[in-house]
DNA sequence: AAGTAATCCTGATCGC
DNA sequence: TGCGATCAGGATTACT
C-alpha cells in the first residue's frame, strides 16, 4: 500500500496492536526482505527478539517503530506491494509471507504481524536512529535522514519547498516524485494532485509561478487528507489495511486510472502517456501541454 | 552537482 | 491450454 495515505493507514492500524508489545518471536521466510538490513539475517532476528515496541512512526512512505531503551527502531518500507497484516498466531499464513513477528501485547495477549509482499521491493530492516537534521529533539532512522518531510507533517516548510521547486531543473510530476523534495506522493496521488491544479505533468518547474506551486501544494493536501479519510486506495486486495480491508479512495479518482472516461471538469476523456517508465492520466483539455 | 535511466522482483492479465 | 509480452501504487544505484 504504497504512498502516503496507505502507509499512514497501516501505522494508525498497527499503533494499538504493537506499542508496549513484546517481540516473542522473528522468523526471516525470504531473506530479500531484509535488503535494507545492514548486518546477517540472524543480526535482525536476535536484536528484534526480545525487543519492547513504541509508538510507530511514519515519513512520507517510510514507517519505524522505536524499540525501548534503544536507539534503534524497526523500519518497514512496503515497496510497491508490501502489506503488514495483524494476525491471529494460529492463523493461517499468505503465501508470500516474507517475515513473521509474534508479539505479547501487555492488554490483548498473542498477536501475529505478518510482512506480506509480492515484489519483495519492500522491506524490514533495523536502524540506528539519530536526530533530525532540521529539529534535533526528533529522531530518525539514519536510513530515512535524506527523506524529506511529507505535506502532512507539522514541521513541513511551505517556503523550503517553494524555494527549492522553483530552482530544479525539471518537469513538475519528477519533482513531486523526488521524495527528497516532498515526501510520501506516488504516481496515484501526483496525477491526481496535477489534474485538481490543472497542470500538465511535465511543465518545467522554473516556469510554473509562485501562485500556482502554492495552489498545488494545496491540493496535494486536499487529496492526500481525502484518501486518508477514505482508508486509502485500493484497486485489488494487494492494498489493504493492517486487518485485510481495501479502503475506498478509488472511487474519487478523477484521473489515475480514468483514461478513455470522461473528465469529471469539462468532459474531455483523460488521456495516458508513459512518463518515466509509468502511466501518467491527465486532462488534455484542463492540463495543457507547455511549449 | 544534478538530472535521468537502469535495476531490483513476482504474479496477474491479456493477446495470440 | 500454453506461452510470451505487458503492466503494477517505489527507491537506490549507476551513469552522463
Amino acid at each position: 500500500m504504497p504512498e502516503l495515505p496507505e502507509v499512514e493507514v497501516v501505522r494508525s492500524g498497527l499503533e494499538p496492536a504493537v506499542t508496549g508489545a513484546t517481540v516473542t518471536s522473528v522468523e526471516v521466510l525470504e531473506p530479500r526482505s531484509l535488503r535494507r538490513h545492514d548486518g546477517p539475517d540472524e543480526d535482525f532476528v536476535e536484536r528484534l527478539t526480545g525487543s519492547r515496541l513504541l509508538t510507530p512512526e511514519r515519513r512520507g512512505k517510510f514507517l519505524w517503530i522505536p524499540l525501548a531503551d534503544s536507539s534503534e527502531a524497526l523500519v518497514v518500507h512496503l515497496g510497491m506491494s508490501g502489506q503488514v497484516l495483524l494476525r491471529d498466531p494460529a492463523a493461517e499464513r499468505d503465501r508470500l509471507t516474507r517475515i513473521v513477528l509474534t508479539l505479547d501485547q501487555p492488554t490483548h495477549g498473542p498477536v501475529r504481524v505478518d510482512f506480506v509482499d509480492q515484489r519483495i521491493f519492500g522491506s524490514m530492516a533495523l536502524d540506528v536512529l539519530a536526530p533530525a537534521s532540521d529539529h534535533p529533539d526528533q529522531r530518525i532512522p539514519s536510513q530515512v535522514a535524506h527523506i524529506a518531510r511529507d505535506p502532512v507533517d507539522p514541521f513541513f516548510d511551505d517556503e523550503l519547498f517553494l524555494r527549492r521547486l522553483a530552482a530544479k531543473d525539471t518537469g513538475i510530476k519528477r519533482a513531486l516524485l523526488d521524495q527528497t523534495l516532498v515526501s510520501g506522493i506516488g504516481n496515484i496521488y501526483a496525477d491526481e494532485a496535477l489534474w485538481a491544479a490543472r497542470i500538465h505533468y511535465a511543465q518545467p518547474t522554473r516556469t510554473l509561478s509562485r501562485t500556482k506551486a502554492k495552489n498545488l501544494l494545496a491540493e496535494v493536501r486536499l487529496v492526500l487528507g481525502r484518501a486518508l479519510a477514505e482508508g486509502g486506495t485500493s484497486f485489488d486486495s494487494t492494498y489493504v489495511n493492517v486487518n485485510g480491508a481495501s479502503g475506498y479512495f478509488s472511487h474519487s479518482l478523477n484521473a489515475y486510472g480514468q483514461h478513455g472516461l470522461p473528465c469529471p471538469r469539462c468532459g474531455r476523456p483523460i488521456a495516458r502517456e508513459s512518463f518515466m517508465n509509468r502511466g501518467s492520466h491527465f486532462c488534455p483539455r484542463c492540463q495543457r501541454a507547455p511549449g
